[in-house]
DNA sequence: TCAAAAGTGTTTATAATACACCCATGG
DNA sequence: CCATGGGTGTATTATAAACACTTTTGA
């Protein structure tokens, strides 16, 4: 046996899901009903035990497609919590991972298979362990990446109006945002198509529809946005 | 048996440090050559096992701790690293953590006893498993921390002059500052006490010393800097 | 004809950057 | 008396924020 590595110190180790989707309203949480203990009938985040040959990543893109189906999706981790008696029944430490969906795309039975609901963030139920502490976390995360690269097209149709984008940074933002202001932006950035089709549903005039460039979008990503002084 | 946790899923949890420290000079980083297998004479991290009992912070603070015999330094949690076989004995997870201490500050015998040693961010050898990434990590981490919030004092002795900050600054940033933009953008921080003594070494006129205002710098830490549009 | 949402530019304020000279002192 | 690093302020540019009216068309 080599040094340090003592058997008694193996632990499990889980993946917790903050799965955020958007919905032209509201930027929701997709949260589990457990059928199962421990805490069975409380609400949590989709989660799972890492496999012993598996990386986070893969266990977190696993527990996402099990739960939604979708594949491809955006996932970053974000922190690992590591409180001693999180989880009452055994030690396990636990890494988020936050991926953000268009709430319209995923398959509804499998949602309802494991009791799931979406959630406004102001309506989310206490949840179990320190999964709240996770979700927490998660927005604060997901604002300041919003404000920063041109993440969040993954919330929308394929093609969509710039109120719609618009719709989208104020909520997650939760903040109101100048409709002029806000276009010179985004204009600036160069990553949109403006398509000659328009969207005739919200309004009598109707608006015209964007796509998003992929290439373009990529540099950006890439890119350090910050980084001053 | 509760349904998922499976014993065999249990694994061991590692955590690494990257441990900055500043010396009037250069931004450096402290390694340790191993004398232990596996990858027994080359340059590492420090690291340690999690203990069954002990929270990642904790344990982050005990490797430190026991290298360089500090305490109440600022650590923060970095990037959890699991590929499956980044560790050739056994499966294990790694939680990396850096911190930022006064090269002066620490303890001589206690680096000696581990084969520690300071190298400049530009001469760090091959580290072995995946160390070279948690230190690139760390140190994109580190750019972007000091380039919106005031972190960084922990690298200079309690009194310092102006040129000292910029050079830190400079150093971490790897970018030249212009000296009165970077007062005046200090300055407008008001985060710091001007003292009537002045640093004779560095020059024949002499240069003020300054001091930090804890209260005042914590109130910045708190507050969040970026969070445009 | 009017209600409801779309579309469009300019002005102002704030923040970042560029830039050059005098000062004090020990050797 | 001069070499060395210390100290200081303003003008320019770039970015962000504030702001109001006209257009379209289905009901």
């Amino acid at each position: 046996m080599m040094v340090g590595y003592n058997p008694d110190d193996k632990i499990f180790h889980a993946v917790d899901c903050i799965i955020f989707g958007f919905n032209d309203e509201d930027l929701k949480v997709l949260l589990i009903q457990r059928d199962f203990e421990p805490e069975k009938g409380k609400w949590s985040l989709m989660g799972g035990f890492l496999k012993k040959v598996e990386t986070l990543d893969d266990a977190a893109i696993r527990i996402l497609n099990r739960l939604t189906g979708m594949q491809n999706i955006y996932m970053e981790q974000l922190y690992t919590f590591s409180e001693v008696n999180r989880d009452p029944v055994e030690r396990t430490i636990s890494t988020s991972y936050y991926a953000i969906i268009n709430i319209e795309k995923h398959n509804e039975e499998l949602i309802e298979n494991y009791n799931a609901k979406w959630f406004s963030l102001s309506e989310v139920p206490n949840l179990i362990f320190d999964h709240n502490d996770m979700l927490d976390k998660a927005i604060k995360r997901l604002r300041r990446r919003t404000s920063i690269s041109p993440i969040g097209f993954e919330l929308l149709p394929e093609k969509f109006t710039m109120r719609q984008l618009q719709k989208l940074y104020e909520t997650i933002l939760d903040k109101e945002l100048d409709k002029r202001n806000f276009i010179n932006k985004i204009n600036s950035m160069d990553i949109l198509i403006k398509l000659k089709e328009k969207d005739m549903t919200s309004s009598t005039k109707g608006s015209f529809l964007f796509q998003f460039e992929k290439a373009k979008y990529d540099e950006k990503q890439t890119n350090s946005f910050y980084l001053k002084l």
